[in-house]
DNA sequence: AAGGGGAACGGACTACAGTCCGCTTAGATG
DNA sequence: CATCTAAGCGGACTGTAGTCCGTTCCCCTT
């Protein structure tokens, strides 16, 4: 794994994992209200309705206290996903093929794609409320989008520049669009899919010519 | 013209078509002031580091009267980069090959790209903050972009859905994404570029080659 | 149990996009 | 030129994300 590194474009700070963080009680306390409260509202009346004030008051807890908990309204609604993300990003490393290991290269990006467009279907809003004002790119479960598809595209096509062909994939992913092509223009999910597909076949059908 | 209006079985009030804008002279006189401030102060500044406020002021005119002519940040962003974009459209309808008509769709689609990113290179900033909060999707250079990629990529390689291709291609030349990778990442242009070329060229190889 | 240090709290504050509405005035009409 | 009216004006106002800083109180130490 250590070799692979190199295509990290760095992912300083990852939560650490072991009790480096003692939490203190009201902390915990205080963060699980805010959860509960952000879940709540975003749930009765859509992520793009709620405002930062609302969370705060209806949790019981100061703004200051929701801002320096979750720093952003973008991190805000990535902390609500996040039991969500962890069950994915767990499929991803350790599920079935053909979203695990197991299938080919390719077979696994197209896997990929439509759950995360099942995932975009599921919970469009929130993703938009996530991803907002470029935090798309820093924030922890991009990164491992991002290195995930790097890697499947290298091992699919050694050839490729997997970094930045990852990236343009990803584009396609995103919520915004998604939001646009799914609700505005009224694209079916189906079609999405099948575009994905579309697009991961062409983009691995064999190296370019070398010019 | 008139000749035809017995045939009519009355049009009351259709918009007019043609001159539906006859400008008030002191709405033109700030219409030039905003624009010529926000120039400034965008070049001098970066686009990113200035309020709404900062132009109304600098150009002498009221808030109020700043937004009843633009409507929003992004648009005055578009605004200022209106007289580049219409040259670029030029050359996209009328100009030489490989941009404009002439060269085989595959080509043109190439040579549309890069010219792409040759004005993110140059606006990124402004092209960031004209792309905001969705208007992206609605806005009038978008549009034409739009439909210049759906029809290239319906004539390369009729049966794919181009529709949705396009927008997958234009979300890889994004103004937020061209920043993060070109300006975070370090990526160099003409490595987009390429990318941008292995993107296409994968895309358009389902097709047998013209002939 | 008492005390001290520092993390956590909360709400007032700032900055900013965008809206509203009563006042002003350009320019058309007679 | 006088009058009229609707387009245009401007700045006070609203709503929201995010910051600051004096105060509180958790928890470790003794």
């Amino acid at each position: 794994m250590e070799e692979l590194s190199p295509l990290l474009p760095a992912l300083p700070a990852l939560p650490q994992i072991d009790a480096v963080a003692p939490e203190r009680a009201d902390a915990a306390r205080n963060r699980e209200r805010i959860l509960c409260a952000a879940r709540r509202l975003f749930a009765e009346r859509g992520a793009g309705c709620v405002s930062m004030d609302e969370v705060a008051e209806t949790a019981g807890v100061g703004k200051g206290t929701l801002f320096r908990r979750f720093g952003s309204r973008a991190a805000l609604a990535r902390a609500v996903l996040d039991e969500q993300e962890r069950a994915f990003q767990e499929q991803l490393i350790r599920g079935e093929p053909p979203l695990g290991p197991g299938a080919p290269a390719r077979e696994r990006l197209i896997a990929f794609g439509e759950a995360m467009l099942d995932t975009l279907e599921a919970h469009a809003e929130l993703l938009v409320a996530a991803e907002a004002r470029g935090e798309r790119f820093v924030a922890g479960a991009g990164a491992v989008h991002r290195l995930h598809v790097t890697l499947l595209l290298g091992e699919a096509e050694p050839e490729c520049d997997a970094q930045l062909l990852a990236e343009a994939l990803l584009a396609s992913l995103g919520a915004e669009l998604f939001s646009y092509l799914r609700y505005d223009r009224g694209m079916s999910l189906a079609r999405l899919k099948d575009g994905w597909r579309e697009l991961v076949g062409g983009t691995l059908r064999g190296a370019p010519e070398p010019v």
